[in-house]
DNA sequence: TGAAGTCAAGGCGTG
DNA sequence: CACGCCTTGACTTCA
């Protein structure tokens, strides 16, 4: 059977890189402190530019975008800052052509995972839209970027799952279902609940491998949903202090990889974009390269 | 300067 | 109904 070609990348920090991402509080927001306002999203872009950069000398082409490039992106105050500081400044604009050609060049594959409390399924209306809100100016800049997709869960159950998945189904249409895929989760939702709904509604879905093994489907399955239904993304992790133990280890087990990789030949899949959720981060990618070699990988890591 | 506490946001289990 | 926990990294305050 032919071996999946995987392609692999981090989420949000860069750990070889000197800087980090800043951020400012709420209260900053609110007296519209434009001078730090600005300063930080120019910081932040800035520094997202060199990630880019880096990942590609690193024959690293999946990324996942920190939600918060530009915290607070769906206040009032930040959409003004976003359209006359950010859309409109030359040095930004330079650096979003740049990312946007590098994108094009590269294939690179770019998403962003908006914060667990952007919740579509839930019952009270201004958590939906305030959600709907956040998710739209996520995905503003995630396409004035030229990214691919912008991941989200189905959110709670609140002791009646069937109406939750109503509710998630009916307000997805207020968001753009083109760029959304949805993710299987460690509590709630499983792969086969994801990909019911992914199937009526004719949008992606992403497979958590980890999430997938705390909280597995009712039925054994999953080989089988993902053969009829496959995913367009993966996320890969390796518990801590156990392997099923619901927080990230510092590095992806050798062992993991391996299954993971292997299970996915087992499922037909060719091409696999898969995210390295660890916390040392693009250091978790080397540290595989390492252990298991290349086999699986559609292009050789330099380092 | 380093450590500890805090930070928009939701949901859930416990008492 | 109130509270702490989940999880995470940078910010802020305080010693």
């Amino acid at each position: 059977m032919e071996k999946v070609a995987v392609r692999v990348g981090y989420a949000c920090l860069n750990l070889s890189l000197k800087d980090s991402f800043r951020n400012y509080r709420l209260a900053t927001v609110e007296k519209k402190d434009e001078e730090k306002i600005t300063e930080v999203i120019w910081h932040n872009i800035r520094l997202l530019r060199e990630i880019i950069d880096y990942n590609i000398k690193h024959n690293i082409y999946v990324y996942r975008v920190s939600s918060d490039l530009i915290p607070f992106c769906a206040h009032p105050y930040i959409k003004e800052i976003y359209k006359e500081k950010v859309i409109n400044n030359e040095e930004m604009y330079y650096h979003f052509t740049a990312i946007r050609a590098l994108q094009e060049e590269h294939h690179l594959r770019i998403s962003i995972h908006p914060s667990q409390f952007n919740v579509l399924s839930s019952p009270k209306k201004e958590v939906v839209s305030r959600s709907i809100e956040e998710i739209n100016a996520q995905t503003e800049w995630i396409k004035a970027l030229r990214g691919e997709n912008v991941v989200i869960h189905v959110g709670g159950s609140y002791g009646d799952k069937k109406s939750a998945i109503e509710r998630f189904k009916t307000n997805l249409r207020y968001v753009d279902e083109s760029l959304i895929s949805i993710e299987n989760d460690d509590k709630t939702y499983n792969v086969e609940e994801v990909v019911e709904i992914c199937e009526h509604k004719c949008v992606k879905w992403v497979y958590d491998y980890h999430h997938d093994r705390c909280h597995p489907s009712a039925e054994n399955g999953v080989e089988n949903l993902i053969k009829a239904y496959p995913p367009n993304k993966y996320h890969l992790s390796t518990g801590a202090p156990h392997a099923d133990s619901r927080p990230h280890a510092d590095y992806i087990s050798a062992t993991d990889y391996k299954h993971f990789t292997e299970f996915l030949t087992q499922c037909g899949i060719k091409e696999a974009d898969v995210i390295f959720e660890a916390k040392k981060k693009n250091k978790a990618i080397f540290h595989i390269l390492e252990a298991c070699g290349n086999g699986y990988w559609k292009l050789e890591g330099d380092n």
